[in-house]
DNA sequence: ATTCTGACGTGGG
DNA sequence: CCCCACGCCAGAA
């Protein structure tokens, strides 16, 4: 195949996650909506934990639906997560994105 | 093969 | 708003 194969469920949502733009979010269950796969948004989780090592998956731009970062715990040290996302201009209190809805950034709707 | 867990989401109370 | 139970599917023990 290409570079990009479509063909497992983690390069779909890598491909979903590539096209966040820049200081802007998104929920794992919306990626997971996309794909077709709306009560699986753990599977997104999953596929995120696999993509350590990827610096061309922004995964800090993937939060949960009420906008708290659950996976800064898997980035490198505790504070990197939310490092990268105030980097983008987003600001994080106590681990959750202030102005959540604002910066969402849906799929479904603006793909 | 069976059981449990996990970067989640939804629905009901 | 909070809390609880269930669904979901892949991978590890």
């Amino acid at each position: 195949m290409g570079v990009s194969d479509n063909s497992g469920f983690f390069e779909k949502v890598y491909e979903v996650a590539k096209k966040i733009p820049f200081g802007r979010v998104t929920s794992y269950g919306a990626i997971g909506k996309y794909l077709g796969s709306t009560g699986s948004a753990r599977m997104v989780g999953w596929a995120m934990n696999a993509c350590k090592g990827r610096d061309d998956v922004p995964a800090h731009r993937v939060v949960n639906r009420k906008g708290i970062l659950t996976g800064k715990h898997h980035f490198s040290g505790t504070n990197l997560m939310q490092q990268l996302l105030e980097n983008e201009g987003i600001e994080v209190i106590d681990n959750e994105i202030q102005d959540f809805e604002k910066l969402f950034w849906d799929p479904m709707k603006e793909l």
